[in-house]
DNA sequence: ATAATTGCAAACACTTTGCACCTGT
DNA sequence: ACAGGTGCAAAGTGTTTGCAATTAT
């Protein structure tokens, strides 16, 4: 049984919408702004195929999900590029709420973060999905 | 201009309601799970009451909101019942993947993590909408 | 040539709205 | 009597699916 490794087109589309999240890797974007970008610069791509190249880059494990804020009104899901290498699973991630900039919190408190959350409350973390939300440092100064 | 107080008229629906919030206080439940479980009550209840009902008790501040966990699919809105006096715009809240079960991390490190967060990312941290998720106690021995 | 990619229209799931009817006070 | 609550049907939003047409290799 040969394995054989599924291989790929390069389009255009698909090379916009890259670009697209790279440019925005510190921050997060939606699917209607990718749509709204792409037809901005003339080169409409289709809510489909939107979709559909983010799932792919979902299971490569290039992109990061952000279901909106607990509690949030009328939100959406919004993504974010990462390199696979980031080890994105293994600390927490901090949101802007007002211009989604996003902070990975790779730092050495994170271990103290989990191991207090394991001893006092009895939960095993799991970084994959938890994020954490305020204002960052550029937004705090700005009266909202 | 006389301040008149709207008055409120009790119905079954809403004590139903109510009462499921109330008993599940310590987890999460969807507006599906209030109609499934007043159905089986044989206390049908429509979704649009329910939803409009969930409406009134988050505006009363009687209500937590959570949007499924980032990345997680086919998740939908759960709710949980809280007591307005218990603050929980003060601390963050930790989450059962598993079985939706909520702790209050009402305790003095989370003054250690709000400073080390400002500190050292230069966020300032809203605990509004910031749920961390895990394994609960219970569910941690169970083999998944 | 042929497998991958795309667009369209329709389906989807969850939630909200408008409106006429019903119910608690 | 009448304000408040409810159910129904329809609309809304963001996302997904089936399928036939198109495109990169």
């Amino acid at each position: 049984m040969e394995k054989r490794v599924k291989q790929e087109y390069k389009t255009s589309s698909r090379a916009g919408i890259l670009d697209y999240l790279k440019q925005n890797r510190q921050r997060t974007v939606s699917a209607g702004e990718i749509h709204t970008h792409m037809k901005a610069q003339n080169r409409q791509v289709n809510m489909t195929t939107i979709y559909r190249y983010l799932e792919k880059l979902e299971v490569e494990g290039n992109l990061m999900q952000y279901t909106p804020q607990s509690g949030e009104k009328n939100g959406c899901v919004t993504y974010q590029y990462v390199d696979s290498k980031h080890k994105c699973g293994e600390h927490l991630h901090l949101k802007c709420v007002q211009c989604g900039f996003v902070e990975h919190m790779d730092c050495d408190f994170m271990k103290e973060i989990a191991s207090h959350i394991s001893a006092e409350h009895g939960f095993a973390l799991e970084c994959k999905g938890s994020v954490l939300y305020g204002l960052c440092k550029n937004c705090r100064g700005q009266g909202r």
